[in-house]
DNA sequence: TCCTGAATAGTCAAATTTGACTAATCAAAT
DNA sequence: ATTTGATTAGTCAAATTTGACTATTCAGGA
């Protein structure tokens, strides 16, 4: 569902082919899906089918042909919906990356902390990264602050957990 | 892969079947995880075939026969790889439900106001529930914890979004 | 000119995930 | 005693997702 969203809205602000949009979401977009190439295939498959949009073959240059899709009126109507539901609704995002936490007393603390370290150092690397993101205009925008402001909660909260397994675990000087 | 880890893990603690696991998975863990019955038979049957659980029949009264999964040595020696490596890595989550927020523009802004309130609204529900969850003691408790702490950056960011909109479009008294 | 590697555009078989179903047992109200 | 609804335990066909692949074009150096 809101994959759709997301390539309906896309289209909604300029008509593209199949592969720029699952190029410019794996660029831009990575924090908030991580639909791939394939899928958004088979979602335009899917929705030129619903229709709410239509393919046209295009051709550029000497280039192979490329299907570029736009938004029909009921693609239009669909795109509004779907965003209302989405922007009323609050969906935790899943946090598969905790399933680890869940098991952390399997290991000895000294362990356990050298490698919850990596996790931080991977992550320090993610928010510089998500930091130095040039702004765009527009909501975009958000995303990103988003993100940012998610990185670093994320680097509070695993830097409270690596003090907690500290202060049991750490030889004091 | 963290799906696999997460069955692991819950065997180690205590053999159990099928059913026992999805249902546990589903009341206790639902924040790391969205896997649901027929995934977790899929995975237990791969496990199986992998040689790191084994599968017995087990019979209670005159319920019918139940399949009791329990970690083989491999199935130990997956479980510690597997953790280290998830530990080690940080892998974020996807927002998917921040795709809306990229579009945010299509509407104006009181209804865009409206509808992020309702979303708050949802927010502080999940919140005040996960608040609301008795202390079990072990690493459990970390992925409650984390939960909270993440609800709660959700919360701060929300608000500011919405004062960010209420600037431009609220009429002052 | 020719070769190599990158970018473009998309497809396909296979893996994974799920909604909806079956079927049995139990609890408890009628 | 029997109907109803909840719980237990699991299955299956269908939907979704993906890794790995094809095939063409372009850019730059040897």
């Amino acid at each position: 569902m809101d994959r759709e969203l997301l390539l309906l809205g896309l289209l909604r602000q300029a008509e593209m082919h199949g592969y720029q949009l699952a190029e410019f979401i794996q660029r831009n977009l990575a924090s908030c899906t991580t639909l791939k190439k394939p899928t958004a295939y088979y979602l335009l498959d899917r929705m030129e089918k619903s229709g709410w949009i239509t393919r046209s073959s295009e051709r550029e240059g000497n280039r192979p042909e490329r299907n570029v899709y736009s938004l029909t009126p009921q693609g239009e109507a669909a795109f509004d919906r779907l965003l209302r539901e989405n922007l009323a609704r609050y969906q935790p995002a899943a946090f598969e990356n905790d399933i680890g936490l869940a098991f952390l007393d399997a290991l000895d603390e000294p362990e356990a902390h050298a490698l919850l370290s990596q996790r931080r150092a991977a992550l320090a690397a993610q928010l510089a990264q998500a930091r130095a993101i040039p702004p765009h205009g527009g909501s975009h925008q958000l995303v990103i602050q988003h993100l940012v402001h998610h990185l670093t909660a994320e680097m509070t909260w695993l830097d409270e957990v690596l003090a907690g397994l500290a202060a049991s675990s750490v030889e004091p000087e």
